[in-house]
RNA sequence: GCCGAUGUAGCUCAGCUGGCUAGAGCAGCUGAUUUGUAAUCAGCAGGUCGUGGGUUCGAGUCCCUCCAUCGGCUCCA
């Protein structure tokens, strides 16, 4: 019998049938059979060595594709969790899949460790395993098989994995000596893996649960030329020189103190200036977009949040509330600022004329985060979120909610974020009880925010069961410099709140109605936003927002007072400058300047006293020359004008 | 919170298997130098080696507690 296999061109091949993906390749060329080490028959990931007997579509992968990549970095952890049986006998292997760069395989060590210490002796047995050019094999086996091998092993955690697949659906995977519960996407045999590098050990809950037993997670890496591996490493490197931790503490930004409590950010003068920088600047725009700046306490009694429903929901993790000398006063350190926005709704009534009302404030909140959880700026104890609350009508919230996204866009391009992703989060359906509000209203704000994204063509990814316990959110991720995704932007739809506060206006019809709340915050917190923009931006801050934009260096120190009136003229031109008139060569000084990371630096001596001139360095070595002041100002705006633009 | 690792001067780091008063570079201070596009020279000062306990004749080094940090897991209003 003859099959027609289509490849991605369009192109139709007949074989006949069966024929092993392999040899299809091999038809359509020698290089191409050597390279390709997975593939995919009708939207199924299958082995190189599969057998193909129906007509379909066939797309195969080599090392530069993801699904490549993917199949290979599988394969690297059978081999790891064959080295891993070799030199700990008697350990329950649980899963170890391929992830965005290498793959991890889950062990449940019994009471042994395993630490960095003991990396070397796993990555030679893995080469070891490789250079032994073992085919990967998959192979079908009776559910009862299966079942009898893992009990004789006593792996309860393959056990429960086979419950849930059905009979004549399990598979193996085999190589050397070694097989594995496996459902496939393998790549030839192992020895194609010729580079191997384990990369950290961790705890991991076995099925991502708190409540089940910690197994030992490995993680590594590896690629089919030493090369690539070094090149990775030498990657891997460089994005820890972006580490926002470190150049927070190079660029005097901010700093921790064990003393004032950990995951309390102090803010050093420097970084002081960026921050409120970044204030003003979401400020100006948030006017201009018609909301207005309000103020609350840094604090609130426990009522507040019983009404918000917050105590009960997260009371006992959070922290404990404040006592006063009267026995039954309670207050507790505001988790968010919505409860307190919506005690300003009822400061009045409103009419629906009035509405939306958008009321903003950079408010400062307290969360009690898991202690193994802080990380640097991205994730502390307190921070300020740039939050606003619009309380508007059901038939204003699809407008109201697409701005807010234009508004997030705005200020991502202002800031030089190109790269970013949205998640639409949603309701687990399995776990209703996570959540307060009528199912009506889930539905009509789930809907709201779908409505908009795809208005708004926004590249989104929706996920169930990550929503707010009082409404569905849409989020903006922005990835640091390892790669790890952060949430910056979040827009919340809540008709919760409203209820829970009996929130009203008078419509048309003079009667009073519920308004719909829309939570926002475009940088999230400052303290995340400002760590991921040091992350992407290597610490070289687009230039409106960098806190010195300048620096004047006098050749000797004969040169202060022109140096003086240089300052004195830039800032006329709102530039902002410092003097470095040390008694240092002029080396010395640019170097400073260049690790400090000034975009300008201006050079004086007696060439430029004597024309009225400055000479001018760009951050990075480019020399731009010698300028007149108003000509430099010029520049200077209109390199500003390129990043941001008018709201 | 859990698993693993780390903690020496303001910063970056050295200090081998426990053995005289713990070192270096940068930053700082003092002085000399008055400099033309990424480090001028000299001198000085700076550390109860994260904390508390233990083992030992002797601990920066070995063991335990706690604290903090890093990589993950879980969590993230």
């Amino acid at each position: 019998m003859n099959i027609k296999v289509t490849l991605p061109d369009g192109s139709v091949r007949t074989y006949k049938s069966p024929i092993t993906v392999y040899d299809i390749a091999k038809d359509i060329s020698e290089s191409l059979a050597r390279n390709t080490i997975s593939a995919k028959f009708n939207d199924k990931i299958v082995e190189t060595s599969t057998n193909l007997s129906n007509n379909g579509k066939l797309i195969l992968y080599t090392w530069n594709d993801e699904n490549g990549k993917k199949a290979f970095w599988h394969s690297s952890s059978h081999i790891m969790a064959q080295a891993l049986e070799d030199l700990y006998p008697g350990i329950k292997l649980t899963i170890g899949p391929a992830i965005e760069k290498g793959f991890y395989y889950d062990v449940d060590l019994e009471n042994r460790v395993i630490s960095e210490k003991d990396f070397p002796k796993i990555e030679a047995k893995m080469i070891e395993i490789a250079k032994g050019k073992h085919n990967f094999e998959l192979k079908n086996t009776k559910k009862a098989d299966a079942i009898n091998r893992y009990k004789n092993e006593n792996n309860t955690y393959k056990l429960e994995l086979i419950k849930d697949i059905k009979d004549g659906e399990i598979t193996f995977c085999h190589h050397s000596d070694f097989s594995d519960l496996c459902k496939g996407g393998h790549i030839p045999n192992t020895g194609i893996v010729k580079a191997v590098k384990l990369l950290s050990v961790a705890g991991a809950y076995w099925r991502g649960d708190e409540k089940n037993k910690q197994l030992t997670r490995i993680y590594g890496i590896s690629f089919p030329k030493q090369k690539d591996l070094v090149e990775y490493l030498s990657l891997l490197d460089e994005a820890k020189k972006r580490d926002h931790r470190k150049i927070g503490k190079n660029l005097e930004l901010f700093t921790f103190s064990k003393k004032v409590g950990q995951g309390l950010p102090l803010w050093l003068p420097n970084g002081y200036t960026l921050r409120s920088r970044l204030e003003n600047f979401l400020k100006d725009v948030q006017i201009k977009a018609g909301y207005e700046m309000v103020a609350t306490p840094h604090i609130g009694q426990k009522e507040l949040y019983i009404a918000s429903g917050h105590q009960e929901k997260y009371g006992d993790d959070s922290f404990r509330s404040i006592k006063t000398p009267k026995e039954s006063e309670e207050f507790v350190l505001k988790p968010m600022n919505c409860p307190h926005h919506c005690e300003i709704f009822k400061f009045k009534s409103y009419s629906y004329r009035e509405l939306p009302k958008r009321f903003a404030e950079f408010g400062t909140v307290y969360r009690y985060e898991q202690s193994g959880e802080l990380h640097g700026l991205t994730r502390v104890r307190g921070f300020t979120q740039d939050d606003a609350h619009i309380f508007c009508t059901s038939e204003q919230l699809d407008q109201e909610f697409k701005n807010v996204i234009d508004l997030v866009l705005y200020v991502f391009r202002s800031l030089g974020f190109e790269k970013f992703t949205t998640q639409v989060s949603l309701r687990d359906p399995e776990k209703p009880e996570k959540y307060i509000g009528s199912e009506e209203n889930w539905i009509i704000s789930e809907k709201a925010i779908l409505n908009a994204v795809s208005d708004k063509r926004l590249d989104y990814s929706v996920v169930e069961g990550e929503a707010a316990f009082y409404g569905p959110k849409l989020d903006f991720m922005v990835k640091d410099a390892l790669g790890r995704n952060w949430q910056l932007g979040t827009i919340q739809v809540d008709y919760n709140l409203p209820e829970r506060f009996n929130l009203t206006y008078k419509g048309s019809d003079n009667e009073l109605h519920r308004p719909v709340m829309i939570h926002r915050a475009p940088f999230g917190s400052l303290e995340r936003f400002v760590a991921i923009l040091l992350e992407h931006t290597a610490g070289n801050l687009p230039l409106w927002l960098v806190p010195q934009q300048v620096a004047i260096l006098t050749i000797s120190e004969k040169y202060e007072k022109y140096a003086q009136k240089v300052l004195n003229l830039l800032e006329n031109y709102e530039i902002r400058a410092l003097i470095d008139n040390r008694s240092e060569t002029m080396g010395k000084k640019i170097r400073d300047a260049e690790i400090k990371k000034l975009p300008y630096m201006i050079i004086v001596g007696e060439k430029e006293k004597e024309s009225s001139t400055i000479s001018v360095r760009k951050h990075g070595g480019e020399d731009l020359g010698n300028f007149k002041i108003e000509k430099f100002a010029d520049h200077v705006d209109f390199e500003i004008s390129k990043t941001l633009r008018k709201f």
